[in-house]
RNA sequence: GGGAGCAUAGCUCAGCUGGGAGAGCAUCUGCCUUACAAGCAGAGGGUCACAGGUUCGAUCCCUGUUGCUCCCACCA
């Protein structure tokens, strides 16, 4: 092994291995029992970030646990077209680079260019992905546009469609003036805007006064088509009916009644457009009303809104609006007002609520099944659908109990054109094959112009990339997934579509559990944005740190569920850690010299049995915690003992038995520690694993299995004991400004020949390890002049002659007293409380008053020592 | 308006079913101890946001307050 730890020289070299070795294939056919996860398809518009390293690290890190445990382990690999996303991306390098418009180029040529995007970005990405160690099954990469996915999205649609549940029809539906297509709900994003509410008044047509209205969109006036009052409302009473004289044009609209008005707000009468206000939409509806369109789709003002505004902008036209009515003296006042304005959330131009004729899918049919779904079924009963964190379970249900219509019609060109043909007799037909001709009169059909929601095609992903509609082995087999790993921003764009797809397409949940994480922010909290400049860019963090250190950084010291505040000085300490790994190998190397050893063959000691029983009880706990994929726990368990108790103390006592136990102890615990750090570092321990196993490869090796026979209560205690000794010999020795180079003989007097013998077999470790030249174990406390240490296994004294400070030693051993005196008032506070004796468990009052006793003893022996000094 | 989360050491965060406050980084003091200075051994540093309540006992459970996030929502 190299003598420094450096992650580029084998990196690639190992995940070629890998791929070549075909471990990351899964097979239907195995007889294994299956695991599956489908992984949250990245947009090919760019590149990977720091969500996605961390997304991905926690799959590739549960993918490759269950496959040590004997699961056949699917990673289904794959990347998302991003419809609206892609376009917009595309759009603009057309312009940029060949100075041409979608226009120019036509749909054939726009197509042509966007798969040939996907080829050059969609492949990148992979092989970004690649670079993070994912165990993905490379042979199943699917792409939401591909052959398989487009069927699929076919097939869907149609058998919604036949049902019933899916219709087109003219809606009040959020257009994206920029994008210049209609979007769901779910990609509208609110952010409060300072602006104003102004009040208009209408003047009665009679003459017989006006009627004021308030609004904050004072331009959607001109395709006012009444204005209503609550029917309680008493101010108004005598005018609903009448005609208003609506300004800025000429037409005449009526004063109705309705009760979506709230009396008590603003003027209590409302101006109503149903073109271009969701609830006037409604309310038009109910009464009637006609639906004048006054905006084009680039969100100018049309012919409708008069000649005077035929082609101004919406906000020109605003600005026009009210200075035309103040010239009336019909802008009655002005207040300031923050209102929610929507904003497309691929090009945050704001959102125009626009009357169109689109596609939508029926939701309530669908929701109802989704919503028992994760809902469990009975006290102590699981859900079908798990969140982790539970919490998120709320937000699903929220959204889903609540959900309205989805818009699904895009007016782009990349993505699944909507199968439906229209024919000149009006008939038009909604199939799978392409049509030629109409069904009903054999005249000319042209299909419809608009592509889908790109999130109708994720929401088909946990099937569609398994082969579905077709009938195959591994749909049966890997289906319904295990666990779906994602960021809490897309639990209703996706978690919720793919879990009503799911039970309406497959008769069956996606999967059982979903695995809400956070999202990456800078050191200060912020977003990581290009605009603020602030991002980090996981491949970056891979060539300074290695792709295991990345790994690391992301899912220890995190908690799932929350955002997560990354800075590179983090990454610096898990280098560190996989430095660590990669040097205590080496040494185990050394130490082993390439001879074979086995802990059965071998008469362990008191430090072999302590590890082994240690790293039982971290296997035992790894293995609970990867169950419930508590990844972040179970980094943070490994990361522990690999550090604090194996490289800390082990390898430290190692060196002092050196025999055969201690290298079969060593060659054991080390294979352990790479099995149980493998899904977190699979690089750093595969290429260690090599110099060890040859060409057995570790990733797959069997994860660790809690063992009885390695567990060693006894050691475990004895062991604390002389690591105590140690650590309090080692503090002594600091506080009294001992050199760390100076050796001092230690004198220890047990408290009982039980004791005794430990030390005796102890001995070795305490001399190396705590500085001494020898361990003298006494059978009565020397005379003379000696620093004192109690411990609850026998006094220790270091010669004072050896010491350098003895008014040092004399605070020591203040301070200590004060510490043993503060516990001694604690253990008897609590005992002589008769609510505590009376109530509190039994073995917590027997452990109270143990500790009470020796702290007395203790305490004794100190005193004592401090009169002799 | 509804819902959720957070508030613990200077910083970033752990603290499982209530029973003596932890880690990493940073700071300070010693050490090149034959795997590792990307290291080792130590030290200092906390009214667990605030106020009540439940309990023998609260960082943990309940209520309220304050501050900061986030999500959802058609009051013009």
């Amino acid at each position: 092994m190299d003598k420094t730890y450096q992650p580029k020289n084998f990196e690639d070299r190992i995940y070629d291995k890998w791929v070549k070795g075909g471990y990351f294939a899964a097979k239907s056919d195995s007889g294994k029992e299956p695991f599956c996860i489908v992984i949250p398809p990245p947009n090919i518009t760019g590149q990977l970030h720091m969500g996605h390293a961390l997304n991905q690290t926690i799959q590739d890190a549960i993918i490759r646990y269950k496959r040590m445990k004997g699961f056949e382990a699917l990673w289904l690999p794959g990347t998302d077209h991003a419809s609206i996303a892609t376009e917009v991306r595309i759009v603009d390098t057309m312009k940029q680079e060949e100075g041409l418009t979608k226009d120019d180029v036509g749909r054939d040529g726009f197509l042509k260019r966007a798969f040939g995007w996907n080829d050059k970005y969609g492949g990148r990405i992979v092989e970004q992905m690649r670079r993070l160690g994912n165990s993905c099954d490379w042979d199943r990469l699917a792409f939401t546009m591909d052959e398989r996915c487009s069927k699929a999205v076919l097939e869907a649609f149609v058998r919604l469609y036949n049902k019933g549940l899916i219709y087109k029809g003219d809606r009040i539906i959020n257009w994206c003036p920029k994008c210049l297509t209609a979007l769901s709900d779910a990609e509208v994003e609110h952010e409060p805007q300072d602006g104003n509410i102004w009040h208009l008044a209408y003047p009665l047509e009679d003459g017989s006064g006006q009627i004021v209205v308030a609004t904050t969109r004072p331009e959607t006036m001109l395709g006012d088509v009444a204005v209503a009052v609550n029917p309680k409302d008493k101010r108004y009473a005598g005018m609903v009916g009448k005609m208003l004289r609506l300004p800025l044009t000429d037409r005449l609209i009526p004063i109705i009644a309705d009760d979506y008005v709230d009396a008590s707000f603003g003027s209590g009468a409302v101006k109503i457009t149903p073109a271009h206000d969701p609830n006037d939409f409604e309310v038009g509806a109910r009464h009637g009303l006609p639906v004048l369109r006054v905006m084009n789709d680039d969100a100018t003002m049309n012919a409708a809104a008069g000649i005077a505004f035929d082609g101004l902008d919406r906000y020109t036209a605003r600005k026009k609006v009210l200075a035309d009515l103040d010239a009336q003296k019909l802008l009655v006042k002005t207040v300031k007002h923050t209102n929610n304005v929507g904003h497309c959330y691929r090009c945050n131009v704001v959102i125009e609520p626009i009357v169109s004729k689109q596609w939508f899918v029926k939701m309530k049919p669908l929701a109802e099944p989704a919503v028992k779904a994760v809902k469990a079924t009975g006290k102590g009963k699981k859900a079908q659908i798990n969140f982790v964190p539970k919490r998120y379970q709320k937000t699903y249900l929220n959204w889903m109990e609540n959900i309205r219509d989805w818009c699904i019609s895009r007016q782009l060109w990349w993505g699944h054109r909507i199968p439906a043909y229209y024919c000149e007799c009006g008939h038009m037909q909604v199939t799978m094959d392409k049509v030629t001709a109409c069904a009903k009169c054999k005249g000319n059909v042209r299909q419809d112009e608009d592509v889908l929601d790109t999130w109708f095609s994720s929401a088909l992903w946990p099937f569609a990339t398994l082969g579905w509609p077709d009938n195959n082995p591994d749909l049966s087999y890997f289906y319904p997934g295990n666990v779906l790993v994602t960021m809490y921003d897309i639990i209703f764009f996706w978690v919720a579509r793919m879990i009503f797809s799911g039970l309406e397409y497959m008769g069956d949940v996606p999967f059982n559990d979903v695995l809400i994480h956070g999202m990456i922010r800078d050191a200060k909290g912020r977003k990581m944005s290009k605009s603020l400049g602030n991002g980090i860019d996981p491949l970056e963090v891979i060539d300074t740190y290695g792709a295991d250190a990345l790994r690391f950084s992301l899912v220890h010291g995190t908690s799932m569920g929350s955002d997560i505040r990354y800075s590179l000085d983090k990454v610096d300490g898990y280098r560190n850690f996989v430095n660590k790994i990669w040097n205590a190998s080496r040494y185990v190397l050394s130490a082993v010299d390439g001879k074979a050893f086995d802990i059965s063959e071998v008469k362990l000691s008191l430090a072999d049995k302590w590890i082994l029983s240690r790293l039982n009880t971290v296997v035992a706990k790894v293995t609970k915690c990867m169950d419930k994929y508590d990844v972040n726990k179970s980094a943070g368990l490994i990361y522990d003992f690999v550090w604090g108790e194996f490289c800390d103390w082990y390898i430290e006592l190692s060196k002092v038995d050196g025999g055969d136990s201690t290298k079969a102890t060593l060659t054991y615990v080390l294979d352990m520690v790479l099995r149980l750090l493998h899904p977190f570092t699979p690089f750093v321990t595969e290429e260690i694993y090599g110099h060890i196993a040859g060409d057995k490869p570790l990733i797959t090796q069997d994860f660790p299995i809690f063992d009885k026979k390695l567990s060693y209560r006894a050691a475990e205690r004895q062991m604390e004991e002389v690591m105590d000794i140690i650590r309090k010999i080692r503090v002594m020795r600091a506080d009294n400004n001992v050199s760390q180079s100076v050796r001092t003989s230690i004198v220890v007097l047990p408290v009982n020949d039980q004791k005794k013998k430990l030390l005796k077999s102890a001995a070795g470790y305490i001399e190396k390890l705590a500085m001494g030249n020898n361990l003298n174990i006494v059978t009565a406390k020397p005379d003379g002049d000696y620093a004192v240490i109690v411990t609850n296994t026998c006094e220790i004294f270091i010669p004072m002659s050896q010491l350098v400070d003895k008014e040092a030693e004399i605070a020591r051993l203040k301070k200590e007293l004060e510490m043993i005196n503060s516990e001694i008032v604690r253990a008897q506070g609590k005992l002589n409380n008769q609510g505590f004796v009376a109530k509190a468990p039994k073995e917590l009052i027997d452990s109270e008053k143990a500790k009470l006793e020796k702290y007395i003893e203790q305490k004794k022996k100190i005193e004592d020592s401090l009169i002799v000094n």
